[in-house]
RNA sequence: GCCCGAAUGGCGGAAUUGGUAGACGCGUUGGACUCAAAAUCCAAUGUCCUCAAAGACGUGCCGGUUCGAGCCCGGCUUUGGGCACCA
């Protein structure tokens, strides 16, 4: 009997299907464990052989843990809000909703056929409103809350209007967007308005005007992280700077947290350290500078890290759209100063980071009076010191700091060095090494001594404070677009009101256009009667990363109405064991799911501080595309060998036309219309294309379809294959050549089975070799699975495999162990097999393997292994049998004449002491 | 510019973490089976020199530590990724 995969993975598919076998439900008798995938958005194009690399290991993992006796949760579901759906539906009119559905139909079809093993009952998208409705009540809970420095959690809002209305802002230590010192009767004197409009100043979900990404390609404002190079990561249109009015959450207010905790989670160092700079901690020092402009004295407050270097300071700078620029601009600077100003609004993003290298900036009118020395500096407005990070007003260091001295080089101001000896008339000197001079209490100290001398000096004496910034920026959470949650706010006499909880979810309105109305609004100002109990509601929708940021808590219990997820539930699954997916999302939904996940354990909703214990990266599956090179001014191609005698030009090749690099001429002419009279030069009577590793794209003809694969070699197959290409972490090229080695190895791991026609396992007691073979595979597959290095696991697959085959070993003792073994990795195949050794369907798991224990024959025949680390290096030969002490003893002995020995005798025998680890008698 | 990571045959990649480099697979070559092809099986396959045996050289480059380095240290080169005026 031939191994049939197409009947056994169509059989056990529908197998899985009927018998729910991979339904997952809390079960206090074993332990949970939870797999998940990042979630894929379903793209129209449905997936190429890429995307199912980190599922494939992840299912291989899952499928493992259940082996083992664990109870795994392992779900899938749709990132469905998106993009793509929106501008097809501007294009064509067809609503979002069903480009959707069909996209993730699609996207299912191709899922099943690889065998995944989903509890599919737990499906979600997040364009469902039953499920976006927790989206809108997370948001709700935000908007609701403000953050508690002091006992560092967020807390209900009503505890701070309760606050405000006995002590004002006395004592008060929140995460703010800015400072602001209010007594009760302030408070209690605002009007409705004015107190929503301040509260917004403390709330985790607030409203505020803020210089924020603006796309006009997209017709919406983007996130930082969705801004790359000045263009926009979804489309790569140009962003530009604008100030908005938007819905923000404040995610700064949790940024020492979203680092400390990082220290715990096994995720690898790499992307700890892109979180780590993208949260951007640094410890410095605010220093209040006085100012003078004309007769008026203004206080201004700057960052610095460097309070050490403050002698050094020449001049200060603000940033173009700080609010001292008004303050500090004199009545002869004025008219330059606008013009500046404006012209840096003016800017793009992408503009402003061409133009880096260029130095810009223009004088205020007003000084600065340095608080150690007294001396009195000019303020500059310049673009290089921004606005939105610490008090967007510096103190500049020409010596001291690059920035610094190519803006005093340009505008020709004073370079003071305060470190001995060293050399300021190239470039300045950033290092913090050398002995401080000409600064006061500080000459002599040691730069990083001084570093501290110069903050407790400030403390001491009041000239500021010590203080910690983050680079990281609230979310900006509002998107000028239709295919996105709804926010469940409405204008109540202009005052933002929440829409209550029970009568959530708010659905999205039908409207007849996606684009923005004619007078810029967002598209949902479109939708008749967008309004809750006759008040305006918000127009603009949220982001991508609202419906992704906590999904994993929605799959545990999907189907509650009550609740995200019920406490007990929760509190079973607690958080996510293994994460599976692209490093793309290191500082976007991967922060986001953490400030969430933080907020809502802060309320209490859930049990654990961090989403995701253990984080793996899949690496990308590149292309490989094929080339073929056309005589120019011909249709006559020529081979990859003879090109260089013509001149050419090289042009893609669909590489599914192309097999082990040849191609094949007939379905070439078929493949478009202009190459039907195609000729060719074929050297050795074959086409051989050129190839070239690059993305898989459509666009390269180089993209793999997951389907054809499964029709031609089976799931099985494909499985196997994409985990053998290499480490799941590393990208690799898909070379679709490579994979008859996998299918050769299931096809023999068949034929231990069946013969032509037979069944040939026999019960017969399995030898020490063939255990031998067994047990080797067993504790490959231990040790490898942890590190996910399943390609060597499967290497030894092979391996163990020829070895049964050379042993000519049929014997169930051995075979049973092989099937449960290879299960996760070719879950249909071992199905069938298992079946067919006489279990029940569905039944497989690690219960008992056959013992095997390597045998030691002491004999007195003086020949001894000697090992390191546990393997055997070599044996030598000693005179007579030995104690292990005695051999030990010889052994070092050796070792000072080892150089000598090496080359005479049957060993290389290099021996160091100290480095034998242990010897085996045998 | 700054911060990570990588570099091993014709190709994808192994190497017990300092101990026989190139496992396993692909490809290639030769052979068996076949009228033939496919499939399958067997053998060879890092490079050089050789009829062969033997030998020499080999983990991006230069140097170092060590009895011993793909692995550790110093200095480069190339390459992938992240950040980019964050004071």
């Amino acid at each position: 009997m031939e191994y049939d995969f197409k009947s056994i993975e169509t059989k056990w598919q529908a197998w899985w299907a009927a018998n729910k076998t991979f339904k997952s439900a809390e079960d206090n008798s074993k332990p949970k464990y939870y797999v998940l995938d990042m979630f894929p958005y379903p793209s129209g194009a449905g997936l190429h052989v890429g995307h199912p690399l980190g599922y494939i290991a992840s299912d291989i993992f899952s499928r493992y843990k259940r082996l083992k006796g664990f109870n795994v949760l392992h779900p899938m579901g749709y990132d469905a809000f998106g993009l793509p759906a929106e501008q097809y539906a501007i294009q064509t009119g067809q609503h979002p909703e069903v480009t959707t559905t069909n996209n993730v139909n699609r996207y299912r079809q191709q899922l099943d056929r690889i065998g995944f093993s989903y509890d599919w009952d737990r499906e979600l998208r997040t364009c469902d409103p039953e499920y976006y409705k927790w989206t809108q009540w997370a948001f709700l809970k935000m908007f609701d809350s403000w953050y508690c420095n002091d006992c560092n959690q967020a807390r209900p809002i009503s505890e701070l209007v309760a606050r405000l209305e006995t002590k004002g802002t006395e004592g008060l230590n929140a995460a703010c967007t800015r400072e602001i010192e209010l007594t009760a009767d302030q408070w209690n004197a605002m009007s409705e308005k004015e107190k929503s409009s301040t509260l917004m100043n403390w709330r985790i979900a607030y409203q505020g005007e803020t210089s924020v990404n603006w796309c006009e390609g997209l017709g919406t404002v983007l996130a930082n992280d969705e801004v790359k190079d000045g263009l926009s990561v979804r489309g790569g249109f140009p962003v530009e700077q604008k100030k908005m009015t938007q819905w923000q959450l404040r995610v700064s207010a949790y940024a020492g947290r979203l680092l400390d905790s990082l220290e715990n989670l096994q995720w690898t160092d790499s992307l700890k350290e892109m979180q780590r700079n993208w949260i951007g901690k640094s410890s410095g020092t605010e220093v209040v500078f006085n100012t003078v402009n004309g007769d008026k004295e203004y206080p201004i407050t700057i960052f610095t890290t460097r309070v050490d270097t403050i002698f050094g300071v020449t001049f200060m700078v603000l940033a173009p759209e700080s609010e001292l620029v008004d303050i500090l601009t004199s009545e002869d600077q004025k008219e330059a100063v606008a013009a500046y100003v404006s012209e840096v609004r003016k800017k793009t993003e992408r503009e402003r980071i061409a133009e880096t290298k260029s130095v810009t900036g223009v004088f205020s009118g007003s000084y600065g009076i340095n608080p150690l020395t007294g001396e009195k500096v000019p303020i500059w407005i310049s673009e290089y010191v921004l606005a939105g990070y610490g008090t967007g007003a510096i103190m500049a260091v020409p010596a001291h700091d690059s920035r610094d001295y190519a803006f005093a080089k340009k505008f020709n101001l004073p370079i003071v060095p305060i470190i001995e000896g060293c050399d300021v008339s190239e470039e300045s000197y950033d290092a913090k090494e050398g002995k401080m001079c000409n600064s006061g209490f500080l000459n002599g100290m040691d730069v990083k001594e001084a570093i501290e001398a110069a903050k407790d000096y400030a403390e001491a004496n009041g000239l500021g404070r010590r203080k910690t910034n983050y680079r990281l920026r609230d979310a900006i959470f509002s998107r000028q677009r239709y295919w996105g949650e709804p926010f469940p706010i409405y204008y109540k006499d202009g005052i933002p009101t929440p829409v209550p909880m029970e009568d959530l979810p708010l659905v999205l309105p039908e409207i007849e256009s996606f684009k923005p109305s004619p007078d810029g609004q967002p598209p949902l100002a479109r939708a008749k009667d967008w309004t809750y109990k006759g008040y305006p509601l918000e127009t603009s929708t949220m982001p991508g990363f609202a419906g992704s940021s906590a999904y994993y808590l929605r799959y545990m219990d999907p189907h509650n109405n009550e609740a995200l997820v019920d406490k007990k539930v929760d509190e079973y699954w607690k958080n996510v064991d293994l994460y599976i997916g692209g490093t793309e999302h290191a500082t976007g939904h991967l922060i986001y799911s953490r400030f969430w996940n933080k907020f809502l354990y802060d309320l209490g909703y859930v049990c654990e501080q961090e989403p995701f214990q253990k984080l793996i990266n899949q690496g990308m599956i590149q292309g490989r595309s094929n080339f073929v090179y056309r005589v120019v001014g011909t249709n006559t191609f020529v081979s990859l060998g003879l090109k260089d005698q013509y001149e050419t030009t090289e042009i893609h090749v669909d590489v599914n036309i192309v097999r082990n690099d040849k191609l094949d001429l007939e379905a070439f002419k078929a493949w478009r219309p202009e190459f039907n009279d195609a000729e060719f030069i074929l050297e050795n009577g074959e086409y051989v294309c050129g190839w070239a590793i690059e993305k898989m794209s459509k666009s390269m003809y180089n993209v793999v379809n997951p389907d054809l694969i499964c029709d031609t070699y089976g799931a099985d197959t494909l499985r196997l294959y994409e985990m053998f290409l290499g480490p799941v972490e590393q990208s690799k090229p898909w070379d679709t050549k490579g994979i008859d080695g996998v299918n050769r190895f299931l096809k023999k791991f068949w034929r231990l089975f069946h013969d032509r026609d037979n069944w040939i396992v026999t019960d017969e007691k399995a030898t020490a070799e063939e255990l031998k073979a067994l047990h080797k595979l067993i504790g490959k597959e231990e040790s490898d699975i942890l590190s996910f290095s399943y390609n060597t696991t499967i290497s030894a697959f092979m391996i163990a495999l020829n070895e049964l085959t050379a042993l000519d070993c049929h014997k169930r003792e051995i075979l049973e162990p092989l099937v449960i073994l290879l299960s996760p990795f070719a879950p249909h195949i071992c199905e069938e097999l298992w079946e067919q050794l006489g279990h029940e369907a569905g039944t497989i798991s690690y219960a008992s393997f056959p013992e095997y224990k390597e045998e030691l024959t002491v004999e007195n025949n003086c020949t001894y292994a000697v090992s390191f680390n546990g393997k055997t290096r070599f044996t030598v030969e000693l005179p007579k049998a030995m104690s292990k002490e005695e051999v030990e003893a010889k052994v070092r002995e050796m070792d000072q004449t080892a150089k000598y020995v090496a080359d005479k005798t049957i060993v290389k025998m290099i021996v160091v002491p100290g480095k034998i680890v242990n010897i085996v008698i045998k």
